[in-house]
RNA sequence: CGGGGCGUAGCUCAGCCUGGCUAGAGCGCUUGGUUUGGGACCAAGAGGUCGCAUGUUCGAAUCAUGUCGCCCCGACCA
């Protein structure tokens, strides 16, 4: 008997105190404690995504899918709009497609998933094993980009210069078998789409890139509310077997960059490799003219470190599955009547309205849930408005809501509500960039000598201290920068194309430098 | 592939050092009730071959060996 209540007494007392019940954020740790650990709940918190049971693959739960549906129409139609046709191309390709290219090889070698065998068959102890009969005679790979396999369909395509361009988007999931994988960020599996072009002409071949980066730039700022910095890659950083790899880059509220797109000028070097020739207006045969571009599922993990607060995600109002949640709050099934009533018509008046070209989207949550813990949902899923429709609000004819963007309460006639629901979320799109816009400005500084450039990136991140952020610098490429970079785990990011020339001295090398690149920690 | 850690309920974990009778907690879930402009409360209930295998022992979640899987830190990456 002792013995028993003693064990119980421990077992409580051993217990860690219950949460409390009305903590200050809805994420914990804050981002200021823990910016990683912050991130991984708000993906879960948000229901964006989880592990699944395969290594390094991650299963996109739907609220998570509808906001990459989202982008996927949205740059579906810039695409369309800029002349390019989606087509599928295979899972598989064979290995030798990817020997062709020898820099493309070596940047992809070591990532590949390899197909070797088409049958399994019993083991013998009550399993499965790939069945040595069904070996293939060449291994396939998984891709993990297409350029090989669709430069290889693109060669049989082309024979004239009437053939050009072939403007061409896959939407696909790609493999490339990283060790260290974070959800969005970096999986073994993921969703993109890859463009894929033959031009004539070197200039037009370069004009696409440029206008592909273009429109990355465009559904960045003013779909995702993420603010960019166009650039061209250096030597480095490029895309293996380009000729020169553009990118749009993004800072995340850690003050690590994240590259959110990446647009490629693949010279001939694809062309040679996979002989897509054709005949030009002169009978001469010459080769084509290659580009690729490409963003992935990346976006949404850019989504939320741009966007994201301690109480979750905030989603820009054109990407967000739902524009307005109407939660209705009732006592007794009298007032339910009503409620419901008010809020099916409002439903119904917000759904004919619409915002940036689409039909305003809006849920009502029914479900029978404590209304605090129904709205923290949909406060930590980032929806840009909630309407909370109670007995009062019918009576009154009003609209009680809340704006994700600011902690503010407001109410408005129902009408007004309604009519302003455009204007409303089109002001929280606006928000949402401006603030980013300002955080990314706070983090970015001009540095004209090594001492200060390593004392930028040595301090912590963690404190009040701030660390790091996107430094403007002069610089050559040369080991003894990438040597000094590498043990302050900073990259070169890119050379903003916006910025003019600006003769200065590199800081690593004193070496004459044309213009400045921007540094930072990235993703 | 180097260095560290962990596999116990759907989730987070306690118990293991020092083996012992029916393996626990919190959250979540189900049911009933009380609440209701707010992340509620009370009660009852479902849910576990303690990763797997072998060994030691009268007895293993606990000890040993092996094995599989996962996580974290490094070298590489959208």
């Amino acid at each position: 008997m002792h013995f028993f209540w003693l064990s119980t007494l421990d077992s409580k007392l051993l217990t860690p105190p219950p949460m409390s019940k009305q903590p200050q954020t809805a994420i914990s740790p804050t981002r200021a404690e823990n910016f990683p650990e912050w991130y991984q709940q708000v993906v879960r918190a948000a229901d964006l995504a989880e592990n699944s049971d395969v290594r390094g693959c991650m299963v996109i739960k739907p609220w998570g899918y509808a906001i990459w549906e989202n982008i996927e129409r949205r740059l579906d139609a810039m695409f369309k709009a800029t002349g390019h046709e989606n087509a599928y191309f295979p899972l598989f390709i064979p290995m030798s497609f990817l020997e062709k290219e020898a820099e493309h090889v070596e940047g992809f070698a070591k990532e590949c998933a390899v197909v070797t065998h088409h049958r399994l068959e019993p083991d013998g102890k009550g399993g499965l094993q790939p069945a040595p009969s069904a070996k293939l005679e060449e291994p396939l790979i998984v891709r993990p980009t297409s350029e090989t396999i669709i430069g290889a369909t693109f060669a049989r395509w082309v024979q004239s210069y009437r053939d050009l361009p072939i403007l061409i988007n896959q939407w696909a999931n790609v493999v490339r078998w990283e060790l260290r994988t974070r959800l969005f960020l970096r999986t073994a599996e993921f969703l993109w789409q890859e463009g894929h072009t033959v031009h004539a002409t070197e200039a037009e071949a370069r004009e696409e890139t440029m206008r592909m980066l273009d429109v990355y730039a465009d559904f960045a700022e003013n779909t995702m509310a993420m603010p960019v910095i166009k650039g061209e890659k250096t030597a480095g950083e490029r895309f293996p077997g380009a000729v020169s790899t553009f990118s749009i880059e993004a800072l995340m509220q850690d003050r690590k960059a994240l590259q959110a797109g990446t647009s490629h000028f693949l010279g001939q070097n694809f062309a040679r490799a996979q002989n897509i020739k054709f005949q030009d207006e002169n009978g001469q045969e010459v080769f084509a003219w290659t580009t690729s571009w490409g963003v992935s599922t990346r976006l949404i993990g850019g989504l939320v470190m741009t966007h994201g607060d301690d109480d979750g995600l905030m989603l820009p109002p054109k990407l967000a599955p739902a524009h307005v949640v109407i939660l209705p709050i009732y006592r007794n099934d009298d007032e339910k009547t009503q409620v419901l009533a008010f809020c099916d018509a409002l439903e119904k008046e917000l759904a004919a309205q619409s915002f940036a070209g689409e039909p305003v989207r809006v849920r009502i949550d029914k479900r029978d849930l404590r209304g605090g813990e129904k709205k923290w949902q949909w406060v930590k899923r980032g929806v840009p408005i909630r309407a909370e429709i109670g007995p009062r609000d019918v009576a009154s004819g009003k609209v009680f809501y809340g704006r994700r963007d600011s902690s503010a309460k407001l109410e408005a006639p129902r009408a007004e509500f309604v009519t302003n629901i455009a204007n409303t979320l089109a002001d929280i799109q606006q928000s949402l960039f401006a603030r980013a816009l300002e955080a990314r400005k706070a983090a970015t500084v001009q540095i004209n000598d090594l001492a200060t450039f390593k004392e930028f990136f040595a301090s912590k991140d963690d404190e009040d201290s701030e660390g790091g952020g996107l430094a403007y610098c002069h610089f050559i490429e040369s080991p003894a920068m990438d040597e000094i970079l590498k043990s302050l785990k900073v990259t070169v990011r890119c050379v903003p194309l916006a910025d003019a020339d600006e003769p200065g001295k590199c800081i690593f090398t004193g070496q004459p430098s044309p213009r400045r690149g921007i540094f930072a920690k990235a993703y």
